[in-house]
DNA sequence: CAGAATAATATGTGTGCACATAAAAACATT
DNA sequence: AATGTTTTTATGTGCACACATATTATTCTG
C-alpha cells in the first residue's frame, strides 16, 4: 500500500475534505492533530495548519486550542455575497447601465432612519432616491440618507450624473456596515417608479454602514422583480 | 518621531486599514512591497503577508505576482451569510421550533426541476413539502425534491419527525452548491400554508447542492412576511 | 521594428523551529 | 465534594530561509 505524500496545502485540504466527505471522519469527530497528520502527509506542520484554518474558516471543520479539531457537526453553508456598484452589476450582464435622480433633498428624516444611524432626531440628513436602469427598463430604486457630518464632501455633489451608490463608495470609507436582505411588497409610488403593478414582491436590500461609532449612510435598494441575488457554496 | 513596531498579523492588517481608510494610500494605489513592508513594520515578510492576503481576501486588496498590491479601487462588499438549520435559527431567536410534514411522496418532477438538477426528465424523484414553525406561528415552507439515486437512504425515512432541511446536513454530504436569494409573490397555496394574504411578499431562497456531478437536492424556503436574512460586513 | 528569448521581481508557499495561548485534565487543598 | 492551582497539550503565530511561479521589463535576434 502506497501512502502518498501532499506537498501542498491544497492537496492536503482536498485530502481532509475527502475523508469528511467518505465519513472517514464523520460529523463531530474529532481528527488527528496537526502534528500527526503533518506525519502522515509526509510535510511540515505548517503545512496542515494552513489547510485546517482554511476549512475552519469556511466551516467545514471545528478547532479550538488544546480541545482539537473536530468535524463541524452542524456544517453551516457560508455563502459569500459580492455586493457591487449597482452599474458594475448591469454591465456585468451585459445590458446597458442607466441612471436617473429622483430626488435630493436635506431634510429631518423620519425617526425609524435617525433610529438606525443614531443620529440627533432633529438633525438634517442628505436623502437621494434614484433609479437604476439595466437597458433603459427599471432595475433598482435607490432610497439612501447620506450623514453630510461625516460626508461634507456629500453637501456639494448632485448626485446627477453619478449615482449615490457609486459616488459614496471612493468618497466615503466605512469601517463596518449592517445588512439585510428581505421581501417587501412595493408601496404605490414604488411600483409606479419601477412601472409594476402595486403589491409586486421585490427584493430589498437594507444596509448601513459606519465610520466607528459614526453612521455613514443609509440605503434601501428595491429591485425589480425577478431580480435573484445569486452566489454558489 | 518614533516607528510603532507591529508584532503581529493583525496589528499590520490594522495598520495597512488605517492608511487606506485615511487615504495614505488612495484607491487603485500601488502600496510598497512585502519586502519593504515588513522593514517598516519592523516584522517578518510572511507577517506581512499574512495581513495583506487576509486582506485581499477581503476584498480590499488586489494582489498580484510580480504586479503588486494595490488598494482595490471597487471595493466590493463582500457579505457572509451563514446559512444555518432552520431549526437552529429559531431556537437562536429564543423561540420554539415546531415542524409540521405537509406531503412526502415519490414523483416525477416538473421539467423545471429536473432541467435544474440534471436528472433524467422521467426519472422519479422524492418529493419534501413540509413547514416549519416558530412558537406555534408559520415560519418557513420547504419545498423538496430529493435525488435518491443518490440519497438512497432517504427513500426509507419518512420526515415525519426531523426535517429534509435537518435529516439531509447529517446524511447528505455535498461538495458544492447554488444559491439563490429572491422575492416571489405568495401563490394562493402558499398564502394559506402561512396564513397570509394571497400575494404576500415572500423571501424565497433556492438552493441546489451536488456531490460532484450528481444533484443531490433542490430546495425552496420562503420565509413568512418579516423575516429578514442579516450579516455583517 | 516585431517577435522571441531572457532576466528581474513581487507574491505564493514550504520547512523547521520556537514560543504564546487557551483550555482541558490532573492534582492539591480546604 | 467543591474549589483553586498546576500541568499538559493542541492550536496559533512569529521568524528566517529557500524556492516556486506568474508576470513584467529588458535584451536579443531576424
Amino acid at each position: 500500500m502506497n501512502t502518498p505524500t501532499f506537498r501542498n496545502w491544497q492537496s492536503v485540504r482536498e485530502e481532509v475534505r475527502r475523508r469528511i466527505h467518505a465519513r472517514e471522519w464523520a460529523p463531530g469527530d474529532l481528527i488527528p492533530n496537526e502534528a500527526d497528520l503533518a506525519v502522515e502527509f509526509g510535510c511540515a506542520r505548517s503545512t496542515v495548519n494552513r489547510a485546517l484554518r482554511s476549512l475552519a474558516e469556511s466551516g467545514v471543520l471545528d478547532r479550538k486550542r488544546k480541545a482539537g479539531t473536530r468535524v463541524a457537526a452542524q456544517p453551516v453553508a457560508r455563502a459569500t455575497l459580492n455586493i457591487a456598484v449597482i452599474r458594475h452589476e448591469v454591465e456585468e450582464h451585459g445590458a446597458t447601465y442607466g441612471y436617473l435622480l429622483i430626488e435630493r433633498a436635506e431634510r429631518v428624516p423620519p425617526a425609524s432612519i435617525s433610529g438606525a444611524m443614531k443620529t440627533r432626531a432633529a438633525a438634517k440628513l442628505l436623502h437621494v432616491r434614484a433609479l437604476h436602469l439595466a437597458d433603459d427598463a427599471p432595475y433598482a430604486i435607490e432610497d439612501r440618507w447620506i450623514n453630510t457630518d461625516v460626508v461634507h464632501s456629500a453637501r456639494s455633489e448632485g448626485f446627477e450624473a453619478v449615482s449615490a451608490n457609486e459616488w459614496l463608495m471612493k468618497h466615503a470609507p466605512y469601517t463596518h456596515g449592517d445588512i439585510g436582505f428581505s421581501a417587501v411588497q412595493a408601496t404605490v409610488s414604488d411600483a409606479e417608479t419601477l412601472g409594476v403593478p402595486p403589491q409586486s414582491a421585490l427584493f430589498a436590500i437594507d444596509r448601513v454602514t459606519w465610520d466607528n461609532a459614526s453612521s455613514v449612510t443609509k440605503v434601501r435598494l428595491l429591485f425589480a422583480p425577478g431580480y435573484q441575488l445569486r452566489t454558489a457554496i
